[in-house]
DNA sequence: ATAGTTAACGGAATCGATTGCGTAAATTAA
DNA sequence: TTAATTTACGCAATCGATTCCGTTAACTAT
């Protein structure tokens, strides 16, 4: 087949008499060039289907407008919202995005990461693997300026920006909530505890015990590697067939957390009155199962939103590589069936 | 802060007393280039912290080895993985994926149409927006040899690469699972009948109903905007109240289905026995809701992993803008405990 | 009227990698 | 030994947009 040639700005300056230079003034509103010759410039461009290059552009500016994320997976509730929000600012500002998925491994978070600095992208946005430790492979972006937002599962051993929300008082809350509706022996499913994120959520979950007057009691903390269904179902079966089975279950996820309810209804064991549950992120299938799942909720696409912001707001000028600014989002205990033991059951149109 | 000089091809030459020429063709494995030599330049680059420069090379051969990604939303399920699946196979191969989401609106994606085009894609990946119509926004892609891959929604004016399942075959087998199982009056939730893939599962759903001599009913056919929770909850309802209610449903997508389950419920008529439930994309809810929803099942990921192969494997040589290549792909009935009126009680371990 | 400004635009280098063409040296063939 | 290849590399143009310096002409102030 053939292919139709690109009309460049040579191509315009050659037809209007003009030279490339005016032309790629005119076309990025540059105030040398008068107003007449901009919109007769501009409108010749639109007929004669002008489309800028952005690699040509990005090679001499050495930057790309563009935004890379560097996640996990990204079928998962939290990061496709994450991504969107994203997304969305990305875009209205003018910015693409590129994305990459680690999968959880350090080894693909380390070659992604060189495929987007490769791209020269203007930032970056991570959440780091659950395999991450060391933090060698995001050098090459502090040392050329280029910011990064960490964002959920972010390091506690780098400088930059982060935007996070405050796990450890949503854990003392969610436990907090369940001691309020009178449970009195709480188990925790705790995430992997190299990544802050789920060891702030414990550590509000043993202090809101402890504040509170509850023994902390080791074999009532699950340590999970994935969150999954099946550990969720398996860690839950175990706890209801202790002779003194927990009352009540703070879930690092939703996940487990519905695993968790349907193990707990398979066993005859009821929902919240024998055991109460509370999960963490407000996925799609909180409000879905039954009893429903009460849940900590947090703001993922804003939090997309805000990280996309930080980066467009950068500036190489003002930017100190040696402090981290934080941003911290509030989060909110979604008070659903499988927690509350004192109402009457829940009237929902 | 002070920023770091980029190492360049021009450096290596320098320090290694070669020419530019030679530093590039040994980065790429050039055959004139003995191994010795591709070695120590390799070896070089490494150690000087050389990064290849991705505009200056997409400039220079007109493409940047990015995959565009064009989709109404990223934030559900199907699409979530559908990326996922595009980006795994586009990364193995070295490709980055640059992710735009219209939202619906024709508007976006026209404008995210140029933002991915103005980047110099190698191909673009899309599902239409609910609103599209024309496709004229698509046609610079054609004229310059980029492939264009439509997924599951796609148009049926447009010649180009399409990856869809057989949404007739689906209809048609959902509905007659509900036959089988004893369904005498199925309704449907239809989508947006201008979208062929509702289009397809509607008439696969008349088809069977006539072939298993069953009559159209049409206020049994609800037509959906946007196959919405609350649209779902609403139609069930005045289903439900009719003097004569049906005792099946088979909806379009699992949203609208879990909340025909849950309004049943409420309204206290039994699923599945005075009113059986299948739904569309076996989305986590379905296995949650309870009693579990039977869907349609689709492999979204390895649509989206074919999709990016054959952008991959495009060849502008045998290309012809003339025809479409359409991959076809197939769905499975999941029938849960919403179907199955005959079945005891399903036992999941 | 003349010097000083401002407005409006052009020339040409630049960003970094790629590649067609050319060439010297090394190897092989005859 | 000499011609014919082959090997291994270098030269320089190229991709398209941007921008630092000009330069010319029109305009303003005194």
């Amino acid at each position: 087949m053939k292919i139709k040639k690109e009309v460049t700005i040579y191509d315009l300056a050659k037809e209007l008499n003009y030279s490339p230079s005016t032309i790629s003034r005119a076309l990025n509103n540059h105030k040398s060039i008068s107003k007449k010759t901009i919109k007769l410039i501009k409108e010749a461009a639109e007929e004669m289907g002008y489309r800028p290059n952005n690699l040509a552009a990005g090679l001499r500016n050495n930057k790309s407008n563009t935004i890379g994320v560097l996640i996990s997976r990204i079928n998962r509730p939290f990061m496709a919202s994450l991504i969107s929000g994203i997304e969305e600012t990305a875009r209205k500002a003018g910015y693409n995005v590129l994305i990459s998925q680690s999968n959880d491994k350090y080894k693909n978070e380390i070659s992604n990461c060189n495929a987007l600095y490769d791209s020269r992208i203007t930032g970056l946005i991570v959440s780091l693997s659950m395999e991450t430790v060391d933090m060698g492979h995001f050098q090459k972006f502090v040392d050329k300026g280029i910011p990064i937002v960490f964002v959920d599962r972010v390091p506690d051993n780098f400088n930059s920006y982060k935007v996070v929300i405050d796990n450890y008082t949503a854990g003392y809350s969610a436990t907090k909530h369940l001691i309020e509706q009178g449970c009195e022996r709480i188990a925790h499913f705790a995430g992997a505890q190299h990544r802050n994120v789920y060891r702030e959520r414990k550590k509000g979950y043993m202090d809101a015990l402890r504040e509170h007057g509850l023994p902390i009691e080791d074999n009532l903390i699950v340590n999970f590697k994935t969150l999954s269904f099946e550990e969720g179902n398996k860690a839950t079966k175990k706890l209801l067939k202790m002779s003194n089975p927990p009352d009540g279950i703070f879930s690092a996820n939703d996940t487990a957390a519905v695993s968790a309810i349907m193990c707990a209804k398979k066993l005859g064991v009821s929902v919240p009155h024998q055991l109460a549950v509370i999960g963490f992120n407000d996925d799609p299938i909180a409000s879905i199962v039954q009893p429903s799942l009460s849940t900590v909720s947090h703001p993922a696409s804003k939090m997309g939103a805000i990280s996309a912001k930080r980066i467009l707001d950068h500036s190489v000028n003002t930017y100190d590589a040696g402090l981290s600014e934080i941003t911290v989002l509030g989060t909110e205990i979604v008070a659903r069936e499988s927690s509350l033991k004192k109402a009457e059951v829940l009237e929902t149109e």
